[in-house]
DNA sequence: ATATACTTTTCGATGATAGTAAACGACCGT
DNA sequence: ACGGTCGTTTACTATCATCGAAAAGTATAT
């Protein structure tokens, strides 16, 4: 479907360059070339190409992104409906609830952050603008997932299996289809370290007709999450926040 | 310098592919052909390139920015040292004075913005995230020209003119000097109506290291800004804050 | 100063490959 | 069934991206 058909190589190579710029910071053709293996020669006809282009800035000799993807990043934000619908109200349940919250969205199959608050008392971050985490591990990929067409759920577990990253990780097909059902029922999923030890998340889907156009999630560390009325609250917060973007959808 | 050293033309396409696509959203090959002018089986096999990279998102025949963009947006957003220090000290700055901030740093010579609060009574941004404006138009353009060393301000004239924007547009270079000059002494720079009709705006640098690291600036519709009063008071305000993100520098 | 050891940059020959036209199949609405 | 789209595939060829080698630049030490 996607794996072979015919691509230019000069443009992979090209934007595999972006991707190591973007992993280790500004860096000059030498290192570049090491990382990629690749001839300095070639490199560096890469990197001429992509800063007279704009993509990059050179700077002293050492080659960094440039404010294009800022542009880039921004024009795909705000074309994404639920963060344009969610954004003012997951800054809201952020401050009511004094917890991190986020947007996802699912694309290639993989839940994908399109906005989350930093909360004031911040803890690190466990999903970061533009992040892509495995669905069946997560809470807002869980939610999602659950109101998805059999059919895309297969496809998407077949793509990317059901890798287990903590020993609460759900690694089973039938375990998963029993937690969709009880998210369907309960209209909310939880992740209890099943993505990464230590820290738990609850989700509710945003669905507008029939379909899931993504979902919200509060995140925190376990301590937090584990006292009963506390997740209680969370939870209500949540149901309540994610009628409030549903119902904004229907009146636009 | 960089106008004919060696490119790659396949890279070269791509992007402009790219584009193409930020500018009219959701599209098929047929019209992105039609829009850059290349057969429809060239196009092709580069949205397939981007695609299989993970950079378009190819849904019901059309082809989309995916967000791979909005984690090398959300990076260099990061990298950016007068973001990351001075965020804070805006979002406080235009909770306060009620009007857009923005923060705005030099690249390619021109001024680009690098962040923006989109005040509560949000008039229609003049300038996105991502957005480069020619230097000599702007308040915050101004405002870091005129601590820049004499040569870097030519190059910039020199590379991008002085074109003119509205009746108030400085096109001369002994006007622009002069300007610069009152700048320096005054610690601020204006914006009256220079680059958009309508449009005021008020920017201090921020310097480091005797470098203008960039400018943060307050911008509104002119009827607000003409009133000497409330002039003076955002001007204060303005001040204040840039101190504040200056001393944050020298505390780290 | 001179040397050394690194950079980045230029250049030209070569062969892989990106570009292209033309044909194909799928999908509309009429 | 028909013309008109559309996206996709194919096969050929001339282009052009690649790459080694060598030049030019930069910094450090001797």
């Amino acid at each position: 479907m996607d794996t072979d058909s015919k691509t230019i190589g000069a443009v992979e190579r090209s934007f595999d360059i972006v991707e190591v710029i973007q992993r280790r910071g500004p860096i000059g053709v030498s290192e570049v070339a090491d990382v990629v293996s690749l001839p300095k020669s070639t490199v560096y006809t890469h990197l001429n190409t992509l800063s007279s282009a704009g993509y990059l800035i050179k700077e002293d000799g050492l080659y960094r992104l440039s404010c294009q993807y800022l542009q880039l990043g921004a024009t795909v934000q705000h074309s994404i409906d639920l963060y344009r619908q969610g954004k003012e109200e997951v800054d809201e349940l952020a401050a009511e609830v004094e917890e991190r919250t986020n947007l996802v969205i699912e694309e290639n199959g993989l839940g994908t952050c399109v906005y989350a608050t930093n909360s004031s008392n911040s803890t690190q971050a466990y999903m970061n603008l533009g992040e892509q985490r495995p669905m069946h591990a997560t809470a807002t990929g869980k939610a999602i997932l659950a109101h998805l067409p059999v059919d895309r759920v297969d496809d998407i577990i077949e793509r990317h299996g059901l890798e287990g990253f903590t020993e609460q990780t759900i690694t089973s097909r039938d375990g998963l289809e029993e937690e969709l059902a009880e998210i369907r029922d309960a209209g909310i999923s939880f992740d209890n370290e099943e993505s990464v030890d230590g820290l738990c998340c609850i989700a509710t889907p945003v669905i507008v007709d029939d379909h899931p156009l993504g979902s919200i999630s509060v995140s925190g560390p376990c301590s937090q999450f584990k006292r009963p009325d506390r997740r209680d609250e969370l939870c209500e917060a949540l149901r309540n926040a994610a009628n409030v973007i549903q119902l904004d959808f229907m009146l636009t």
